[in-house]
DNA sequence: GTAATTTGCCTAAAGCTTGTAGGCAAATCA
DNA sequence: TGATTTGCCTACAAGCTTTAGGCAAATTAC
């Protein structure tokens, strides 16, 4: 019997084609292993389980997205690094559908101290010195940017914008206009 | 043996029960059975099978979710409306979980079509009446709204904002002003 | 009120998924 | 070359989905 040579860093990776390829939802210890032409039973040497394959997958994509992210935000500032971060987030999502979805899984406390989870927060934040505002606003921000690049691309790839004009590049835009715009003119109480 | 009266209405409704309680993804065939103390085959004469009750839970729950919606955004405007719409979906997820994420399962084409999806749309559409945008700028602001709105919920309710200070009604309430202000001064490029 | 029909829930069975236990052979090491 | 470790295997149990066909309860007709 021919040796394959599974590793987990090798079906991490496969995983993370298969959920680009097929979905995030099916991705199956099954369907692993008919891609490696191997039996179920030999992934459970190197995967706990499903949800294990899963958390992996999910740490693969946020640690490629806070590479990216960290990237595009270097040297730039204001408007410029706001979009910058966003289009990261936007265009992985496109490019990477699956493992976009992988990254919104929800990790116990343990993976999620583990995970790049809290650089992402800070790449927000570094965006923010840019506009100077005081904490707790900052904060506040930190979360609306959130809540609109992960709202809108959740909505834009689900087919929520679909049906109707004008066209979604358009809208990312002016959506990026706005923020900027609310940043520079934020309302204090 | 003695019929237990199943119909596909009732078992839309369990299945929404359900979903509250252990999580949209957890409602199978199989525990809605159970939860009627039946055997799994006898579902499929009210259901065509899983995909058809996940599809009518949606259809449920957006349905739900639009007339609480309309209910909100009667006789209010401005920042008032926007709060009420708001607070109508960020209440919902909360107090129904598992019909909010089955709200946001994708359909297909004919099923979204039949769906109350259109109604949404016009109830933020409405709201933007008290903020005078011209179009294509109240197309791009609808979808702000729904980016806005939806990645919200789905960060707080999946624990995104955990671990950190301040608490989230204030970030929510503070969302709300800056969507009230940004849309009083709309950029226009 | 009884007979005929429809309808509701059943048993049975096949196929797919997850996960565990134990085995044999290939790779590695002495 | 022999001993040990490791990798993938077979076998099996249990859960979910879906279809086919059957019997009995409810409904309708006479």
């Amino acid at each position: 019997m021919a040796r394959v040579g599974l590793t987990t860093d090798r079906l991490v990776r496969a995983g993370a084609e298969l959920a680009d390829e097929v979905g995030f939802e099916q991705v199956t210890v099954s369907a692993l292993a008919r891609r490696f032409d191997v039996k179920v039973a030999s992934l459970y040497s190197h995967v706990k389980n499903s949800q294990d394959l899963k958390t992996r997958l999910a740490l693969l994509a946020l640690e490629e997205l806070a590479v990216q992210a960290a990237d595009a935000v270097a040297g730039r500032s204001g408007k410029e690094a706001l979009a910058a971060l966003g289009n990261v987030y936007r265009d992985y999502a496109h490019e990477h559908p699956g493992r976009y979805a992988a990254a919104q899984l929800r990790l116990d406390p343990e993976a999620a101290a583990a995970s790049a989870g809290r650089r992402h927060s800070q790449m927000t934040r570094a965006i923010l010195r840019g506009y100077d505002l005081p904490e707790p606003d900052q904060t506040h921000a930190v979360r609306l940017l959130g809540s609109v690049f992960h709202g809108y691309i959740t909505l834009e790839m689900g087919g929520g914008f679909s049906h109707s004009a004008p066209d979604t590049q358009e809208t990312w835009d002016r959506t990026l206009d706005a923020l900027d715009a609310l940043l520079r003119n934020w309302p204090t109480p």
